[in-house]
Order: C-alpha cells, then sequence, then structure tokens
DNA sequence: CGCCTTCTGTTGAAATTTCATCTAATCACG
DNA sequence: CGTGATTAGATGAAATTTCAACAGAAGGCG
C-alpha cells in the first residue's frame, strides 16, 4: 500500500466533526443552564471534581491532571473563584510549594443547588439518545486514547 | 427508584469525563504539530472547511453553522486571519448583507502544507485505536445528539 | 407601500485562555 | 552536604473568546 491512509474516509469524517460539534453544542447548552445558577460550565467542573473528594479539597495540580487544563489557566481560574467565595486556598503542609483548593460553604452550596439542573441536562440532551452500550464503547475509546497519547508523550 | 436518575452511573461518568478529557488532550497534540506550520487547530478548521468547497469559498453564517462557533468569534477571528493574508472577505452580491470568506492563494498553500501531517495525527492519535464500528458508532452518536439539540432548540 | 420582525455581520469592552517567565521548593545523585 | 535538574504554582502581557449592543438588509404582512 502507498501510505496508511492519506485522507479520512468519510464515515470518519463524520465521526470525527460530529464529535467536536455535539462537543461545543452540548456545552454551550449546558452552559445556559449553569449561568442560571450563577457559574459558567468551567466552574461547574472545578467545583464537581472538588466535591468527589470527601473533603472538598484538591491540590492543584490534581485539578490540572484530572480537568486537563494547563497549570496557568487553572491558576487564573481558581484566582476568580477565590475572589467569588466559591474556593479557598491553602497552603499544603507536606508539600511547600503545593496549594489546596477547597470548597467552601458557598460554592459547595451554589453548587447542591446547580447539580441537579445540570445532571438533568446531561441526561436530556446526551445520554438519553445512547445505548448503555454505546455509552460503554464511548468510555473504552476515551480510555484508549487516552492511555496512548499519554503513553506517547513519555518518550516524546 | 427515585426519580429516571438522580445522577450520573459510574459508566456514564467515566464515559462523560473521558471524552471532554479526550477531547482536549487530542486537540493539543494535534495544536501542536499545526503550530510548526504556523497555524492554530481553529486557524486550520476555517481553512479546511473552506477548502471542502471547489471554489473555496463559504459565507459566514455557513461557516458559523459548520464549525458551530458564534458569530461573533468567527468575526473576530476572519479578521485575524485576513490580516495574516490566509483568507479574504468579498460582498455577496445576492445578498447585500452577507459575506464570503475566500481562501487566499496563500491560504491554500499553507493548508495543502499542514494537512499531511495533521491528517496523520489523527489518524495516529485517534482513529489508529478505533475499530470500523466504533467509528461508526461515534458518527452516529454525534449525529443523533446534535438532530435532538437541533429540535430542542427549535421549540424552546 | 409602510411597519415590524428577523437575519447577517461588525464592533468594542470585558472575561477568559495562552504564552513566556519567574520564584521557591523538592528531588536525584555524586 | 551541595549542586543541577525538575516540579508546583503565580504572574503579567498578549491573544482569543464572550457578551451586549448596533447598523443595515431581507422578509412578512397589513
Amino acid at each position: 500500500m502507498t501510505t496508511p491512509a492519506k485522507w479520512l474516509s468519510a464515515e470518519q469524517l463524520r465521526a470525527w466533526k460530529g464529535l467536536s460539534l455535539m462537543q461545543l453544542q452540548l456545552q454551550a447548552r449546558l452552559g445556559r443552564r449553569l449561568a442560571e445558577h450563577g457559574l459558567s460550565y468551567q466552574d461547574y467542573l472545578v467545583l464537581a471534581t472538588l466535591s468527589d473528594q470527601p473533603d472538598g479539597r484538591r491540590r492543584v495540580v490534581e485539578l490540572s491532571d484530572e480537568l486537563g487544563w494547563e497549570k496557568s489557566r487553572l491558576s487564573h481560574h481558581i484566582t476568580r473563584m477565590c475572589e467569588r467565595g466559591l474556593v479557598n486556598k491553602v497552603p499544603c503542609p507536606s508539600d511547600q510549594r503545593g496549594i489546596f483548593v477547597i470548597l467552601t460553604d458557598e460554592g459547595r452550596s451554589t453548587l447542591s443547588l446547580a447539580a441537579p439542573d445540570h445532571v438533568d441536562d446531561v441526561q436530556r440532551y446526551f445520554f438519553r439518545h445512547l445505548s448503555t452500550s454505546q455509552v460503554a464503547t464511548l468510555a473504552r475509546i476515551a480510555d484508549t486514547v487516552l492511555e496512548n497519547l499519554a503513553a506517547d508523550a513519555l518518550d516524546a
């Protein structure tokens, strides 16, 4: 064969374009609802990630990994969320460089107000249209692709 | 059960988070390569969309639909790409409000230089890890979700 | 026609994100 | 221990994206 693939097939193109368009539209839609609670979609992600932890705290670097955000972006964002009273920053005892980001009471209550509507939207606009096996396929695809990206990043 | 779904299942969560993380990382990776050709990922999308058309031209409103960008974002972006000489703007004869965005020779050649590397990356980092049926599933999911979002936007 | 509504695209300011750089702390290792 | 390399996070300026408001053109309908 010449090369593995000179271009994308029609089906690949449909999947590729569709996926990013879907992501954009979905995010826009979800953001519109979250705005009613005074949160951006990004704010929500941060709050939700913090609340995954029982003590509502995460190292900045952990958040950065989980969300896939550059550290600078996260740092700026956390600063702004701090000013709004949604989170706090406290130094990490075991690593003097580290910072814990912690949910404030207000952050927690804002999240708990927004979450039901948000989850409802995610179900309505996304999962409602997917079969169980489709969901499983998505999860597996994401894991596989991410694993390979990570592996590739090591030797590169 | 209480309500249809109070929260997301573990598998749903895995799919949901994985999908957006994948998108972010993928985009970052692809962007890094495109930067070698002096293009951002966004630039590439615009150029590629224009080059889909035989005459390399699109109405701004068409681009906005295809890319899912807000018109203001697109307007600013086109302006900047104009200044860099990648595209031109010409008024649309049949609709005095309309603007055609057109690939310049430089835009076309920049794209043709960047495209092979980019397509290669998309294959390497994404499609390489997917079976044919997984690709088909992705395409169908995106279409379905987008259709329902569009339908929902009408009566809302 | 005249009026009202919708559509297209632009604009400038504000908010967000990126980029390069910097400081301090940890780590690896002789 | 000491030194050089790496890591965590912050910072300010530049680039990008959003938001609200706007102007002109089309379209609908009396």
